[in-house]
Parts: C-alpha cells; sequence; structure tokens
DNA sequence: ATAATACCTAGAAAATTGATAGGGATTAAA
DNA sequence: TTTAATCCCTATCAATTTTCTAGGTATTAT
C-alpha cells in the first residue's frame, strides 16, 4: 500500500506555492527547479490540481501558477485525494458494494478510510512549511 | 494509493482459518473454495503468512493449514504488515531518509503511518468474524 | 514581433501486480 | 507398501498501472 509519486511530488509542489503565497505567480520551470522533477510530468500533476481547484494559473509571457486559497486553509488530505484521485483504499468503497452487510472485511477498509481522511484532513499546507 | 489484492484476499483466507479455529487443518483447496479465489495465488499468500509466524501447516494428506495463535489474539495490522510486506506508504520510512530533517512532508507520512498501525491494530480477527 | 509561458493529447518505458504452471517432498490411509 | 492428497518451491507469463517523454497549440507581457 504505496503512495504514488504523484502524491509525493504533488504535494512537494504544493509546499513550494505555499512559501511564495502572496507574491504572484510561480512558473513551471522554476517550481521543478526548486523541487527537482520533471517539467514535463511536473505539469500533469498541476493540470489535476487546477482542475480541482486547489490553484490556478495565468497564462502567457511572465505567467505561472499560484494556490487559490490560503496555505492555512488547505489540507494535505484535500491535495493528496484530488492527486491520487480520491483515497479510496479498496474499491468497494467507491462504487457500490453488494454484499456489504456480509463481507467480513468491509468495516476494515471503512473504517482505515475514514482515519486516513481525517488524519490528512487535519494538517494545513501552512503546517507542513512551518514544520508544525 | 489502494490495498492490493494479497491483502484483500489474503484476509479474506485468514476469515476463513478464524472461523474453523479448534477444528484441526483447513487444507488449500477447501479455503480456495470458500473464498473463490484460485487455489495457486493463494498457495503463495498462504506460504507469506506462514513466514510471517501467523499461520502452520501440515503436509501430506488430509494436512492443512490452521492459525497459530487465537482468533483474539491476532490483529488486522499483523496480517496486513505480512501480506503487503509492510504498511510504510512511502520508501523515505522504511530504510533511512537522508533529508528527513529539512523536508518538508516526511512528517505527514511519519504520522499517517503511526494512524493506520494504530487502527489496524486495534481490530482483531475475532471482531472481525464476529461483526464487532 | 518575439519569447516565455500555460495547455493539451498521445504514447513509450518501466515497474508492479496478479495469476498460471509444473514438479518435488511428505504423510495419512487404503 | 502403494496410493492419493496434500503442502512446498520456483520460474515465468500476462495484465495493469505508473512514470515519464514528446510535440504541438494558445496566450500574453514585453
Amino acid at each position: 500500500m504505496k503512495l504514488s509519486s504523484k502524491g509525493r511530488y504533488g504535494l512537494k509542489a504544493m509546499c513550494e506555492l505555499a512559501k511564495h503565497y502572496g507574491e504572484g505567480a510561480l512558473s513551471l520551470p522554476y517550481i521543478a527547479g526548486e523541487t527537482l522533477l520533471s517539467e514535463k510530468y511536473l505539469e500533469q500533476l498541476l493540470s489535476v490540481l487546477k482542475k480541482d481547484d486547489l490553484i490556478d494559473a495565468t497564462r502567457g509571457a511572465s505567467g505561472g501558477y499560484f494556490l487559490k486559497r490560503a496555505p492555512e486553509d488547505i489540507s494535505v488530505g484535500e491535495i493528496l485525494r484530488s492527486l491520487e484521485n480520491g483515497l479510496e483504499i479498496v474499491d468497494c468503497l467507491s462504487g457500490e458494494c453488494e454484499n456489504k452487510s456480509t463481507c467480513h472485511t468491509y468495516g476494515v477498509w471503512s473504517k482505515l478510510y475514514r482515519e486516513i481522511n481525517k488524519c490528512l484532513d487535519g494538517i494545513s499546507l501552512k503546517e507542513l512549511i512551518e514544520g508544525e
């Protein structure tokens, strides 16, 4: 049960944006340079984060990406759910499970799912860059 | 961040063994039949669980697998750590991370790791088959 | 105009996971 | 003592997912 690199990389990028919150937009090459990630791969992650309304961007020369809300108002949970396309650890949590009632293990997954979300929703981007 | 089918299948098999705890060994074909899993694949999962001392087996005709401890003394955490080869959601948790001190995200992973284990260690196999 | 940027889509490469196959060793029971 | 049922071991294939690369288009400050 590993987090994908999308989650890890994307969260790093979000930290970078948070560090410069209020200073205008950061360009893709800049973020890639700071986080040591491939520009093209990072671009795809940022597009996901944008689709989910966590960041926004301005196009054209001297354009770039920036947080849509303040770092203290964005939780790690939101970011990871966006990048990982949900944090459901088993498929029967999303979609309907037909034998939820008789399945011995359903309860485990649903409890774990709640705990994971609770934990991650309790950490803000601001705490992250300040080292709680 | 998905649990692999090893974890899901293996836990199912463990439930089956728990249901018949104290009744002697269950054969691979029997367990596969009850859980609707491929014999050969399940065999590999059981061998992992055996290596990690959660189950034991007797060979030869009328042999089979059985729990090494009572269902109330085996936690879901133990089972999943065995099958998933640890529950570290990122690699820097296992192995040493060289820049643990400067990394903004290390704290998140380590906190989440603790929560996941705490949650799963708090559920016993017995609770599972009895529906807590 | 130009150069720097975000945006979009297709697909290759690599890694992981899921599953199959076949044979060997052991042992209860006929 | 033979037989059949079982666990044990290892190799390998197939499918899926993840990671990453490539190339072009649209937009905009300078």
